[in-house]
DNA sequence: ACCCTCACCTGCACGC
DNA sequence: TGCGTGCAGGTGAGGG
């Protein structure tokens, strides 16, 4: 699931529903979610603290402790929050659970066991590798045609790849890396030390748009706390999506037929007239 | 530096 | 119905 817009959705609905509230107690269920601290740091970490509020780095959540730590989690391929009730049922795969003050808990559900949680003290945050080596937000100002023209410039990838690593670019996953090179007009395979500044630039603008886009048409979810399957995720933009996952559909600008190709063992989609080298 | 494969897990869609 | 296969939106490690 998750890419940029779907973590910094989550990361709204978490700030909204348990910034300002206290845990009570925390439960690691599966060790190694957290490989950093045992169930007894873990419980330890939280008890009693509240959260001030969450905040979102790359595609990483990140929750600031009133106790002078940050607990950072990713979701990787499947990993969710979700607000349930003191009574609701715990769901299957079930990793770890935040007893709040409200009579709710916040669970962390994980069906493939990628996701990953770390607790570290605040003033040390930018001192953590796997933040440490992520690109600059895309929406923000370092992140700037200069910056990603340079970085495409350094290296020699195709420039799908290149999207995905998020030591050049961060945010884009799979989908949105494949969509943003459509409405670029790039093909996947194009060598990234082979663009023009103009396409740089072109795509610098694609890729802050695309994300734009996302974040919007998932924005108007409605997110019912007590509905616990509310699937924030929501899958709303896939009717958005012009070519991901549309092997074989007409291109909706010239009606071409949308082609897949793998680079290393990633599906990409992409119109093969649309989208140059 | 780059590319590939594997690994971490489960579930689902597919073809036979 | 069941079984095998391949695939899934993320990422890191290891080897050539």
């Amino acid at each position: 699931m998750p890419e940029l817009p779907e973590v910094e959705l989550v990361t709204r609905f978490l700030n909204k529903l348990i910034g300002g509230r206290r845990i009570e107690s925390a439960i690691l269920l599966r060790q190694r979610l957290a490989p950093h601290s045992s169930p007894r740091q873990f419980a330890k970490a939280f008890g009693g603290s509240s959260v001030n509020f969450v905040h979102r780095r790359g595609k990483h959540i990140l929750f600031d402790l009133d106790n002078g730590r940050t607990l950072i989690t990713h979701l990787r391929m499947s990993g969710r929050f979700m607000l349930l009730t003191d009574e609701a049922e715990m769901p299957k795969f079930t990793h770890a659970v935040f007893q709040l003050d409200n009579e709710h808990r916040l669970v962390f559900q994980d069906q493939r066991h990628f996701g990953f949680m770390r607790v570290c003290r605040t003033r040390e945050l930018n001192e953590l590798p796997e933040l440490m080596k992520l690109a600059p937000e895309p929406f923000s100002d370092e992140f700037s045609v200069d910056y990603l023209h340079g970085s495409l410039k350094r290296v020699n990838r195709a420039i799908k790849t290149f999207l995905l690593d998020q030591s050049r670019v961060c945010g884009l996953g799979n989908i949105y890396a494949a969509e943003a090179l459509f409405l670029a007009g790039i093909h996947p395979s194009k060598r990234s030390h082979t663009m023009s500044r103009p396409r740089s630039r072109m795509l610098h603008q694609n890729i802050r748009q695309i994300l734009q886009e996302a974040i919007d048409a998932g924005s108007t979810l409605n997110i019912d706390p007590s509905d616990s399957d509310s699937a924030y995720y929501g899958g709303e933009y896939e009717r958005y999506w012009r070519v991901y996952d549309r092997e074989g559909q007409p291109c909706s600008r010239c009606d071409t037929l949308v082609r897949r190709l793998k680079h290393g063992s990633r599906s990409t989609f992409f119109c093969p007239r649309c989208q140059r080298r």
